[in-house]
DNA sequence: AGGCGGTTTAAGGTTCCGTTAAGGTCGCGC
DNA sequence: GCGCGACCTTAACGGAACCTTAAACCGCCT
């Protein structure tokens, strides 16, 4: 039985590429062009995973969110602009699962929907544990997704959005080593890295803020990359 | 088998030189001049990834993507004129999975196009996991490929890149005699060997850090090389 | 416009690992 | 047993890889 899911935006261009690449992965698609739309389908069919466009004419992603939230239970994705408003979201949070910014990159929007049903749907059914869901917990360091916040023994560290996503690809592969190359890719989004040294500078300023001698943590393996240790 | 890489672009002289890049990087190449090329070599040859200039006389980049979204599924990535539009391509484009400005570093691209096959092709088939995954076990030794570390009994010994490169050479084939030479190969990454001592040093190492009477584990074998013991 | 936080660039310092070299040991043929 | 060639081991060295700091830069917000 293949996943059912909303996108709700007023562009017709933009589902129509996000239409494309889902039902390639064997998702079935439901459209809606606006907010109310989007309610109203909710509502009436069977709806596993929504895609909401913030920007809406009439009822915007927020509202459609709010009136998910009060009445199912289904992981959300935000669709954002660039710039005008990434960061404010991410610092207001309003229950939302994940969020890509506009323009994205179609195949990462396949991937935070997959990952994001698995999540949702992998063991209780449907019943999340909304803070083990969105937490990384490695050793003595605890990484909340929600807040962008990193804990150590309850003591709470704050990071860059850069910083933030590369402790986030340590902490959901503890013990693996990764190429500066995998790092910067994970870290800044970008594919082409100019310089490795940017790299080193995070690293740096991470290891510092993790303070007593930051090495426990995250050692180099030279000629190869770096590795967070798993315990 | 080698990813088959189309060039679309009607400037001779940038085929040209993408070309020489991603040959040497063991890709196969195939060109198009324009839009109706590209479309015609994407639909009857089997293209693993595009690149495809958006400024091409008759159809354009934008109309040979949307032509791509639609039959098939394969990353592409847009080549634009710098400053002109670059700008504007971020802000409507949705399709493609990334950019180049013209002009650009071949080695960038060759970057781009190789992080966007990882990105494509890695989580399909999920075949790289089980390259670069599993462990490997000879005996009480057991290699992890993904931290670099080797266990003896479960006792972790630290590895040295090439010491590392040396060890999944022995453990990949166990019980098999390597020459010096071909232990430099796997080792180093050259092929040319400047003096074997180097390796004999670094087995030496290996055969310290691995204690006890490390000749139990890897084996000299006179005028040949060296082999690791099956059990 | 100006300040602020975060990223990038640059430069100098440090560390570590592969290299080199030199002296020792082993094993095989005579 | 002797000798030679192949192999082993150790320690010092040098340089690439890495670290750190600070200043420049940049976009964003007041």
């Amino acid at each position: 039985m293949a996943y059912r899911i909303l996108i709700a935006d007023d562009e017709a261009e933009i589902r129509e590429i996000l239409r494309l690449y889902l039902e390639k992965e064997g998702y079935e698609i439901v459209e809606a062009a606006d907010g109310t739309e989007a309610v109203r389908l909710i509502r009436e069919e069977k709806i596993d995973l929504a895609l909401l466009d913030i920007m809406m004419p009439g009822m915007d992603g927020y509202r459609v969110l709010r009136n998910i939230r009060e009445e199912n239970n289904l992981p959300v994705i935000m669709i954002s602009a660039k710039g005008s408003d990434s960061d404010k979201i991410l610092g207001l949070d309003l229950g939302a699962d994940d969020y890509i910014t506009k323009p994205f990159v179609p195949l990462e929007a396949v991937a935070r929907v997959k990952s994001n049903l698995r999540r949702f749907y992998a063991l209780g059914a449907g019943e999340r544990q909304k803070e083990q869901g969105t937490a990384l917990q490695v050793g003595n360091l605890r990484l909340e997704q929600d807040s962008c916040l990193l804990y150590r023994n309850g003591e709470r560290i704050e990071l860059t959005s850069v910083e933030f996503r590369i402790m986030k690809l340590f902490m959901e592969n503890p013990g693996r080593v990764f190429t500066k190359q995998q790092i910067f890719e994970a870290g800044w989004e970008e594919a082409y890295m100019v310089s490795d040294n940017n790299v080193m500078v995070c690293i740096s300023k991470l290891r510092a803020k993790l303070e007593r001698d930051g090495r426990e943590y995250i050692r180099t393996i030279r000629g190869l990359g770096y590795r967070m240790e798993k315990e």
